[in-house]
DNA sequence: TATCCGTGGAC
DNA sequence: TGTCCAAGGAT
């Protein structure tokens, strides 16, 4: 007589027992749940970015704030200065205003359940399952990339995405262990980021290999079913660099649109039709340092970056940052780009 | 539902 | 070099 089937949830939690990862926002299996201010934080910073990028983030984060109250109490500019390079910077705005709103609405603690996480500011239903089931130990599925690849090749489900997200959402609350949802919420990512990643799946090592409908089928790769991608346009803009007695003109950013909030070199509206046309900010001996080509998700930048010294201050708006402590501006990853090129040029006129 | 919103690493 | 995509949310 066969053995009973072990079901794909115990055998998923049991490889978890035995391989989990060790990250410095998670406890081991069977621990006491971690601090859910962490959980939170880890979990904001995880959105759409990989492990790698978001450590040393985490690290200087929970060292300069190391509770809700401390977050709190920072100002909005110096959490997105610190978030500065790390991208998606409306979570650092949504970031400080959860943070307000938790300890003034709250009593400074989390709310527990999915519904009331959910209303929080840079919540979205993924963030509130994992923040409940992780941190508190309620019995929600959180529903990630991770989660979708994993239910999606374990039940050869090959409706495209987004449409088969809600078929995915019943098979992942099927799975979902009342007593464990937190264990196997982060069981799912561990697997879906070491062995059903979504190139060339490593199938052999999977504990859920019998299980699975996609590995049967022999092409698991080809789940989940996804649509094709758009072309990305090329767009063109100016950015100046205008520095006076060692010091460089800073602005910020409006508060919507890209890279909204953060401090930036001045720059045009990058709806250029070509290089030379943008107008600086002042009247000056404008010099051509070179141009920074910058991919964002939905178009591609060519940035053609200009300096000037001027030898008086002009009445401007903005702020005079000291050249030598650029690196604490919080400049996005474009505008550090731009401002490296015009630091070399300068160099090179010196 | 579709679009907007960053960045860097893997292949 | 180009393509994909990572613990998504807001609108």
């Amino acid at each position: 007589m066969p053995a009973p089937r072990t079901p794909v949830t115990d055998t998923l939690l049991a490889w978890y027992d035995a391989n989990a990862r060790t990250l410095p926002w998670r406890s081991p299996p069977g621990a006491p749940p971690p601090d859910p201010y962490r959980v939170w934080l880890s979990e904001i910073m995880l959105q759409q970015t990989t492990v790698a990028a978001v450590r040393p983030y985490y690290a200087r984060f929970t060292a300069r704030w190391p509770d809700i109250a401390a977050l709190a109490a920072a100002g909005e500019a110096e959490i997105m200065a610190a978030w500065a390079g790390l991208g998606y910077y409306a979570r650092a705005r949504n970031l400080h205003a959860c943070a307000q709103a938790v300890t003034r609405d709250h009593g400074r603690r989390f709310p527990e359940s999915e519904e009331e996480l959910r209303r929080l500011p840079g919540i979205g239903a993924y963030t509130a399952a994992a923040i409940a089931a992780i941190a508190f130990g309620e019995p929600a599925t959180a529903v990630d990339a991770n989660v979708e690849r994993v239910v999606a090749r374990l039940f050869a489900i090959a409706t495209p995405l987004p449409g088969g997200k809600s078929e995915i959402r019943v098979r992942a609350d099927e799975l979902t262990p009342p007593g464990r949802a937190g264990d196997f919420a982060q069981a799912m990512m561990d697997l879906g980021s070491a062995i059903c990643t979504p190139r060339d799946p490593d199938c052999g090592r999977c504990p859920l290999e019998d299980d699975c409908a996609a590995a049967a089928s022999g092409d698991p790769a080809v789940f989940p079913v996804k649509p094709a991608r758009k072309a990305k346009p090329v767009r063109r803009g100016a950015a100046f660099w205008l520095d006076h007695a060692g010091e460089v003109l800073l602005v910020r950013r409006p508060p919507w649109g890209m890279l909204g909030g953060m401090r930036a070199l001045p720059c045009d509206d990058w709806c250029a039709a070509r290089s030379g046309e943008a107008a600086a900010p002042v009247e000056a001996d404008w010099a051509a340092c070179g141009t920074v080509s910058h991919v964002f998700t939905h178009f591609a930048l060519e940035l053609d970056v200009h300096s000037a010294r001027l030898l008086t201050r002009p009445a401007i708006d903005g702020e005079w940052w000291k050249i030598e402590e650029i690196g604490e501006a919080g400049l996005p990853t474009l505008f550090a780009k731009a401002a490296a090129l015009a630091r070399v040029r300068q160099e090179e006129m010196a």
